[in-house]
DNA sequence: TTACCCCCATAAACGCCGTTCACTATCGCA
DNA sequence: TGCGATAGTGAACGGCGTTTATGGGGGTAA
């Protein structure tokens, strides 16, 4: 019941915890994960490391709050590319992938942090914090409009899926954790499965090329992106771009 | 011209070359790869850290090589269960993914260290000594064996793909790395592609599951992993198992 | 057998790191 | 005006990778 104002001293403390997590991007972009350092950040800014444990409780926990905002800005990203892509599903989907890829590619960092390799220290404390590793809000929140847009494709026109009796046998009965943050099934099952089977297939795509494991191969992964893409909205149903 | 035996002194070297592996990658699977610390391996072996400088020029190195040999460990399991599932490469190819992910589920530590983040101490050195990562031999070595079975597939009974001329004008001028390790293409394009698009498919759902961005999703993933199997299968005009 | 040299290993030190603790100054509020 | 919460400091501990100088010990050649 406090007023509104957010007394000065919580604007401070604001201004801080925002700028600790700036200088932490700074070094994550330019060295990588591990050159974050909590007295890198304080020599940035102009301070001593013990006193940004005012702010964070550990490394950890700063490195976690900043990829957070790091899931949650690649998100308003994907959103953004929807929402400029129009009213029809199949090129929201199309734009939404584009911009994941383009996003991804830019901030291959944060790409790391986000999506690559557990850092042992963020699960422990995502654990207790239900935060965005494992059993995390931001992986489901990130997936949604995703989700949401396939669902609007499959409500609009229905395309061609594994029959449900297969999947319904072994498939439905793991989805616990999904039905747990997306309500019972308004979504058949093979909607589901197809969401899944995309996501992991685009995952797998800029995973792929963010960590140069397709250097060996190819030279520029625009083509096979490009390919990939079309073929996967071909599968759906979708027109030709 | 010296010869053949390893005298002694080499024999010494070697087996404290492999002894320093060994602790290495048991710190790797307890505690992840920052766990590895040379004071931590020295310790476990009764040495000094500074001694282990006599065998490597860096911890990085070690890492790297110990990320070579675990390259080298997957591969030959794959290998194995392609050699013990038959003549029919279909048949190879289901046994080949699922000892993917089983050694990838079974080896979570080494699976991060050799696909997940590419540690940035490694690729400077894989640069300069034509290693494991971007432009390295075991990514090539090691997709080799799936390279293969899908060739004889392809001999044996030619599978549907994305017409040429649509790759040929894209897809086809970036493969200039793949040539330079594979030869001249007897390989069509469509099968390269149809490799690299199955391959990072693979990835896709292992990693993704390994590195625990499914949790939110499926408290199993065997379903779909094993639906989505069989769907490349079929793409590829296997009979279902 | 003796002398030499190379190889292994060590101890000490440097400069990083995260984290804790005791302490001080300052700012906001009553 | 004074009090208390709050931000910040400096010193310290233990751990890290790495370098340097220094000591032993075994293989090889004289």
């Amino acid at each position: 019941m406090t007023m509104a104002s957010p007394s000065r001293r919580e604007r401070l403390r604001a201004a801080t915890v925002t700028e600790l997590k700036d200088h932490a991007r700074r070094l994550l972009t330019t060295g990588g994960v591990p050159a974050i350092s909590l007295r890198a950040i304080a020599r940035d800014m102009g301070m001593t490391a013990p006193a940004i444990y005012r702010y964070f409780p550990s490394l950890d926990a700063l490195v976690l709050h900043l990829a957070e905002d790091i899931y949650e800005e690649l998100r308003v990203a994907v959103e953004d590319a929807r929402h400029a892509a129009g009213a029809d599903p199949v090129e929201q989907l199309i734009a939404m992938t584009h911009a994941f890829r383009a996003w991804s590619l830019a901030h291959p960092a944060e790409f790391g942090l986000i999506f690559g390799n557990p850092v042992p220290g963020i699960d422990a404390y995502a654990a207790a914090a239900s935060a965005c590793r494992p059993g995390g809000e931001a992986a489901a929140r990130f997936g949604a409009p995703f989700l949401e847009t396939l669902a609007h494709l499959w409500a609009q026109r229905p395309f061609p899926t594994t029959p449900p009796p297969h999947l319904a046998e072994a498939f439905a009965p793991t989805l616990g954790p999904f039905r747990l943050r997306h309500g019972e099934p308004e979504l058949p099952v093979e909607v589901i499965y197809e969401f899944l089977a995309a996501w992991t297939r685009l995952y797998g795509m800029v995973a792929m090329e963010v960590f140069g494991h397709l250097h060996w191969a190819v030279s520029d992964v625009t083509p096979l992106f490009e390919i990939e893409v079309r073929r996967v909205v071909k599968s759906l149903g979708g027109a030709p771009a």
